[in-house]
DNA sequence: TTAATAATTTGACCTGCATCAACACAAACG
DNA sequence: CGTTTGTGTTGATGCAGGTCAAATTATTAA
């Protein structure tokens, strides 16, 4: 396991307003850096937890990106995820005390470790983060609701659409490009997220191309057209319904 | 609004083990009454809240069967889950104050109403409670892992069977047959559920009755083959894969 | 640097499900 | 009682996206 663990604090973690609630006090953020027990690095394609796998902690990444995949009997497996810096990894493991996902890195990772019993022990008491985890835990949920709609309900023009504008309003958030990014997943990746073939997503990135509404080099996308996407999301298909 | 509220308790419901933590003592238990303040009954067809609405409680099912939804903005919608008796309802409101889905009583129900400032106030004090609200947050979470996986990479019949599966071991864990089910909504809340078109809900369903997996008569279903459902959900379409 | 492997693109073809349409049935209601 | 309205079934046909295959282009290893 290359898993090596440093103290830290987040009281000066340039994340923190992404990871830990707002309008804490000198004392109580002194306590909840106490919370980040630890760090730790994951390679590139290793697990940070797989299914099955005791559930002990949440997981803030600090660097890198991730994605989170379930895996039925047969073998077939759906990506139900992807996540960036600032996010919480882990939470589908506390209802059964195991992990019932695995979160693979797709680049160089850092991870703050917190133990959940000292985030329940402490969030008894800080009122403002027992709030922060129950929105988080919201959060994902709706998060999820919106995943089931694109699934549902979308055509593959659509699905894809949607996730290059959430990719880069999530990365513009920190700080990044509004219309540069870089994809750190596969084709096939994106493909099992959006429950499509790999083949359908390669096509439909043509088909933004021939349209001018993107460039493609790779897995570097360059948005030239943000609205002619979001256009693509919600216009169901036809030009006037 | 056609909404009756009444003074309830838990302690001497009958289905505490669904909604509430295991092992409360006398005490813990009589403040955990005090949270459920009152009952709201929801005619058929009304929403119990909507899409923008105001977050202000969570909701247990005492009877009855809601589905719940979303909406994009070009007006298609989506049913993200079918919600019975014992489980709880409007986790999606919490992360931004107003709840982001809408949730319709698919037959007569009654709800207990949670304040959720007072659950999260219940929570500080009883560790147990806390707890189980984690797990119930946690456990959607999962469930929609689970959609995600069904609606990404399923094919219809593979479905429908898990769907029909899903249903009878939720119903038969509250003392309702195994084999024998009534849908509580049409084929076409069942189609918006699985990312099908009520014709191939249909279709779907007299192609299991001509394979002698089940009975269907309207709304009556009865499971022939339990089995045989199971192993269309997982063996990939194909007979060895 | 070259070889080997993995990822991506593109084409040709096929199929599962959607769509459109007609009809059947049951509950609600005058 | 028949009419209406909502719901469900079934058939005919089309198409979006899957499948299979081949060529092209990174990326990694050697």
């Amino acid at each position: 396991m290359n898993q090596i663990s440093i103290k830290v604090a987040c009281s000066n973690c340039n994340l923190r307003e992404l990871c830990m609630p707002l309008g804490l006090s000198e004392s109580e953020m002194e306590r909840v850096d106490d919370v980040v027990s630890t760090r730790r690095k994951v390679a590139r394609g290793d697990n940070l937890f797989r299914n099955g796998d005791k559930f002990n902690a949440l997981f803030a990444i600090r660097t890198g990106f991730f994605k989170t995949r379930i895996s039925a009997e047969d073998g077939r497996d759906q990506v139900t995820g992807f996540q960036m810096a600032g996010e919480i990894i882990g939470l589908d493991g506390i209802v059964s005390d195991h992990h019932t996902c695995d979160a693979v890195a797709l680049e160089d990772a850092e991870v703050c470790v917190m133990p959940f019993d000292r985030i329940e022990e402490l969030s008894r008491e800080i009122i403002s983060l027992q709030r922060h985890v129950h929105k988080i835990m919201s959060r994902e949920i709706v998060r999820e609701n919106g995943v089931m709609l694109l699934l549902g309900s979308m055509r593959a023009e659509e699905r894809l659409a949607a996730f290059l504008l959430n990719l880069v309003q999530r990365l513009h958030a920190r700080g990044f490009s509004q219309s540069e990014l870089v994809l750190r997943m596969t084709r096939e990746e994106i493909g099992s997220y959006l429950g499509l073939k790999l083949e359908t997503v390669s096509r439909t990135f043509s088909k933004f191309v021939d349209d001018g509404l993107v460039e493609v080099k790779q897995r570097h996308v360059r948005i030239l057209n943000a609205d002619g996407l979001k256009l693509i999301v919600n216009s169901q298909s036809c030009q006037s319904n």
